[in-house]
DNA sequence: TTCCTTCCTGAACACTGTTCAGGTTAGTAT
DNA sequence: ATACTAACCTGAACAGTGTTCAGGAAGGAA
């Protein structure tokens, strides 16, 4: 389709849109660079290896997540902005995993926590950090469970899809923000 | 070194020496198959495929929890069956990863979620059930975290290896419990 | 001795990420 | 216009992966 050269980032756009497509199993170098029409050796000049190229998709998912306005307090604004990192991986593919595996292996989306805990705005910086590390833990483990049935009820084994997922997320959340005031209090 | 022939429960058990050995991602099919002296394809007589495998290993690791004996309260025990998941994960190599995908997979280890629940004597199932899955997740989050960094160390990438995701955990499922008993006062 | 279940062989298939020596293209400087 | 240089890509290969399948061997039961 086209015929011209590739920067980084058209390598990058790509990559996620086929990872829209086919999602995250099926996300291979060779795909990749079969929708660019180029052999996959040409990928490797842009990124040292695949998972360069994820800790890339993972930033800019995590990217992605809304600014919060802030909110009446700040148990407020930490849950707003838990909710918008949950929006950003729920508005792509695989995200979740993506995201997880890259934060494991330490290669980014550590904004991801750092987002978190300064929005949690008590003086214990030791109990903040704690709960921020919690928060996002609980919104990536949620999220990837969702999105793993999701594919598995697309895939036919329709098994029961209830919609707890979603507000079981914001429960937890909350439950923590509440444990924390009781602390601090 | 051994020529006679195996059960499903000599692969299985291969299966878990080999991950301790070389890890999760050198946990091959080929690899498992030379440590038994045998073709990769004898163990398709035993399992369906390396999911169904994977499925085994991780009951494994989650019935290798200790069970907790009565607490003083509910949350005491909830803690105690939380830490004991902790620990199970921990004495095995890369164990959090193992259980965690086959979790989202759905193909094992609910009874960890189900542990968990039931632990949580407050008469909201529905709270009990958010309150356990968050429980769950920060748990495997932490310890997959943790399990990382230990490989990522043991590669010579020193990093900084505080001591801080144990307690951590700790510290989480505690906020969790805290907002739960404040929420059903 | 025949039969049947259990377990395994050997070879292949269709992939995967990655490397590397060498080529092309485009833009800049002389 | 010519030479140079950086950016980008080719083509082929390497070493590995999970998985399939027709067939063979072992051992107990009838």
């Amino acid at each position: 389709m086209n015929a011209s050269r590739h920067s980084k980032s058209d390598v990058l756009q790509a990559a996620m849109k086929l990872l829209d497509e086919v999602g995250l199993p099926d996300l291979t170098m060779r795909k990749l660079a079969a929708t660019l029409d180029v052999q996959p050796s040409a990928l490797y000049w842009h990124f040292a290896n695949k998972q360069s190229l994820l800790a890339e998709v993972s930033n800019t998912i995590v990217n992605f997540a809304k600014p919060v306005s802030e909110g009446r307090n700040w148990q407020d604004t930490t849950l707003q902005t838990a909710l918008a990192l949950r929006d950003a991986l729920l508005a792509f593919r695989d995200g979740a995993e993506v995201v997880s595996s890259t934060l494991a292996l330490g290669l980014g989306a550590e904004s991801a926590l750092a987002k978190i805990e300064s929005s949690v705005a008590i003086s214990n910086r030791q109990l903040a950090q704690a709960a921020a590390q919690s928060i996002l833990f609980l919104v990536l483990g949620q999220v990837w469970h969702e999105q793993q049935r999701m594919q598995a009820n697309s895939l036919g084994i329709v098994d029961n899809l209830e919609e707890t997922g979603t507000p079981n997320l914001e429960v937890g959340i909350r439950l923590i923000l509440q444990g924390l005031t009781e602390k601090v209090k």
